[in-house]
DNA sequence: GTGAAAGCGCTAACAC
DNA sequence: GTGTTAGCGCTTTCAC
C-alpha cells in the first residue's frame, strides 16, 4: 500500500493529479473524495481531514469541466459576453460592474472585442457556445440576431446590452438615448440657444439613430425649425468630427452651441472650439461622460450614461434567467444623467 | 431509420445535440461525425457533406470539454488573466492586445479583476486551474507567488506583467520603469530645474519603488542633493495628490517642477496647478500616458507605457511556452517613451 | 473509408 | 458512511 501511494504520489508530481490518485493516497473510495471535494454530506469528520490532506499533498484541483460534463444541467459556472472592444472605456466599465456581480456567484468571464465586425460576434458566439458557457451577454452589431434563436430556445440564457437585438426577442439593458439627447436638446434650448448643431455618430448604429431622433423630436417640441439646424452624421473619430465642427463654426451663421452625440466626436468638437478660440463662447454638450471632463477649461457638460448599472442590472438579468426565470423578454432602460460642468451652460453671444 | 432520426431531430431542438444525434441522422457512426467535425482526413467527400448537412440541420456545436477530455495534451483553448481591473484603462490596453494575438490562435480569454486583493489573486487562480486553462497571465500583487510552483513545475504556461513575480522564476514582461522616471528627472534637469520634487504612489507596489529609485538616482547623477528634493509617497488616489501637491506648492520654498508617478497622482497635480493658477509656470512630467493629454492647457509631458506591447509580447511569450519552449524564464523590458506637450518644458522663474 | 470499444475525470444512482 | 458501477460527449486505438 505504501509503494502504491508512493507511486501515485510521484506521478501527481509531474502529471496533474485526479480523484483516484487523492483516493488512493488518503486510502478511500474515489466517490469519497468526490463527496469531500464539493462539500457534500455523508462523510465522517476524520475521512473528510484524511482526503483534504491528502489533495493538499497533492496540490489537487478539481476538473469543473469533467464534473459538468457528467452533472446533470451540465453548467460550467462561466459565461461568454462580448464588447466593441475590452479597451473601450464604456465597455470595460460595463465588464468590471458585471464581473462583480457574477464573481459573487463564482462564475468566470469569457471576454472578447468585436471591432464592429458582424462577422465577429458571429464567430465568437460560435467559440463561446463550443465552450459550453452557462450564458451570454452580448452588444449586438450584425444586423440581425436571429441566428442564436436556435440557442435561445434551448434556454440558453441571454441579454443584450447597450443596444436592443433584432430579429430575436430577449432581454436588453440599454441607455435611455433618445431622452438624453432630448435633455441636452432641452438644456441648450433653456440656456437661450436657437442656433444649435448635432454632430452625430454612423446613422447605421442603433443607439446614434435613437440620439438623433431625441436630439431633433426635442427641437420640435420647441417650435425650432429642424431645417435650421445643421445635423452632421457619420463621424466616427476624432478627426473626422474636428473638421466637421470646423467646417460649421467657420460657416457665414454659426451655431452657438453644439450637440455631441459620443466621446470621439466631443473630444474632436474640443479641439475644434480650441482651435478657433471659442471654448468660452460656443456652448457644447456631450453625450457620454469622460474622465478630465472636469478638468477641462470650461469643463465640459455632459450626458453621462451608467456603465456601471448596465453591467450590474445585465449580471442580474443573466442570473436570474439562469435560476429559470421564465418570463417574457424585457428590455430594461438605464436613465442617463445630465451633468453640468460650464460648457452646456454657455448663453448665446 | 426514418422514425430514428426523426426522433433523434425533435430530440435536439430542444436539448442540446450530440454527436450521436448527428450520426444517426446522417445514417453514418460517431467516429465519422468527430473527423468530419475536427477536419481529419479519411473521410469521402459525399460522406462530408451528408454529415455537415445534418449537423448544420441540427445546429450541432462540438463540445470543446468533452473532447479535450480524452484528447491526448488536454488543450481548452483558453487561458486566464488577471488584471488589477478590466476597467483600468492601462491594464484593459494589454487585454486588448493579448486579446488579438491570442484570437489567432483560437484561444478565448478569462479576465478578472484583482482590486489590490493578494487573497483574490490565489482565489482567482485557483479558479482558473479548475477550469484547466492553457495558460496564465497575471499582474502579481501578492507577496510572493510561490503558491503558483506546483503549477509551474507541472508545465502550465505562465507570464507576469507589469511587476515581475517573488519568489519563482518565470517570464515577465514589464516596463522600465526606472529608466522611464530618470528620463522625467533628466528631462526636468536639462530645463534649468533644480528644485524638484516627487509624488508617488504607495511603496508597496514594486513599480512605484522602480519609479523613485530612477528617479533619485538620476538627481544623483545631476549632483541634486537628494535631501532638497521632497518625495512624497502614499498617493493612491486623484484627492490625496492633490492635496500633497497643495502642500508643496504652497510651502515656502516651492519646487518649480513636480514629477508624478501614476495617472491618478498626475490628475492631482494638475488639479491642484490649476487651483493655484501655476499650470503655466510650475513644470509637470506624469509617468503613464492618458487621454486628452494633449488637449490641456499647457499639454501634459509625459513618460508613456505601451500597454498594447507588453500586452503583445506576453502573447507571444506565453504561445512560445505552450508551445513547449523550455528556455530559462526572462524578464521582458519595454521602453517607456517621453512625449513632450508643453507642461515639462516649462522653465522655472 | 469506416466503425466498435475503451476510457478521459468526474458525478448519479444505487448497493452495502 | 462508504464504495461500485455506469455513463456524460468526446477522442483514441485498432479492427474491418
Amino acid at each position: 500500500m505504501t509503494t502504491m501511494s508512493n507511486r501515485y504520489q510521484a506521478d501527481a508530481a509531474k502529471n496533474r493529479p485526479t480523484m483516484r490518485h487523492v483516493a488512493a493516497l488518503a486510502g478511500v473510495g474515489i466517490k469519497t473524495v468526490s463527496r469531500v471535494m464539493n462539500d457534500e454530506a455523508g462523510v465522517s469528520e476524520a475521512t473528510r481531514k484524511r482526503v483534504l490532506s491528502a489533495s493538499q499533498q497533492l496540490n489537487y484541483q478539481l476538473d469543473m469541466a469533467a464534473g459538468s460534463l457528467r452533472r446533470s444541467g451540465r453548467q460550467t459556472l462561466s459565461i461568454g459576453l462580448l464588447l466593441p472592444s475590452v479597451s473601450n472605456p464604456f465597455s470595460s466599465e460595463i465588464h468590471r460592474a458585471l464581473e462583480d456581480t457574477l464573481a459573487a456567484r463564482g462564475i468566470a468571464v469569457f471576454a472578447a472585442s468585436l471591432d464592429d465586425d458582424p462577422e465577429r460576434e458571429k464567430a465568437l458566439v460560435a467559440a463561446f457556445l463550443g465552450r459550453r458557457v452557462d450564458g451570454l451577454v452580448l452588444t449586438p452589431i450584425a444586423k440581425s440576431q436571429s441566428y442564436v434563436i436556435p440557442e435561445h430556445s434551448r434556454d440558453l440564457p441571454m441579454v443584450f446590452i447597450d443596444r436592443e437585438p433584432v430579429g430575436i426577442e430577449a432581454d436588453a439593458v440599454v441607455t435611455d438615448n433618445a431622452v438624453g439627447a432630448a435633455k441636452a436638446a432641452a438644456h441648450l434650448i433653456a440656456h437661450g440657444h436657437t442656433k444649435l448643431a448635432y454632430l452625430g455618430d454612423r446613422a447605421d448604429i442603433q443607439t446614434a439613430r435613437e440620439r438623433k431622433r431625441g436630439f431633433v423630436e426635442e427641437l420640435g417640441r420647441a417650435g425650432i425649425a429642424t431645417s435650421a439646424v445643421p445635423v452632421i452624421e457619420g463621424l466616427h473619430d476624432e478627426e473626422s468630427a474636428c473638421q466637421a465642427a470646423l467646417g460649421l463654426l467657420r460657416s457665414e451663421d454659426p451655431p452657438t452651441a453644439v450637440f455631441s452625440s459620443q466621446n470621439l466626436v466631443t473630444f474632436g468638437a474640443m479641439r475644434a472650439l480650441k482651435e478657433l478660440g471659442a471654448s468660452r463662447r460656443v456652448a457644447l454638450v456631450g453625450f457620454d461622460d469622460f474622465t478630465l471632463a472636469d478638468m477641462m477649461d470650461p469643463g465640459i457638460t455632459v450626458i453621462a450614461q451608467h456603465p456601471e448599472r448596465i453591467g450590474k442590472l445585465a449580471a442580474e438579468r443573466l442570473l436570474a434567467r439562469i435560476d429559470g426565470d421564465d418570463s417574457t423578454p424585457q428590455t430594461y432602460v438605464v436613465p442617463s444623467e445630465l451633468i453640468e460642468r460650464g460648457s452646456g451652460e454657455l448663453r448665446p453671444r
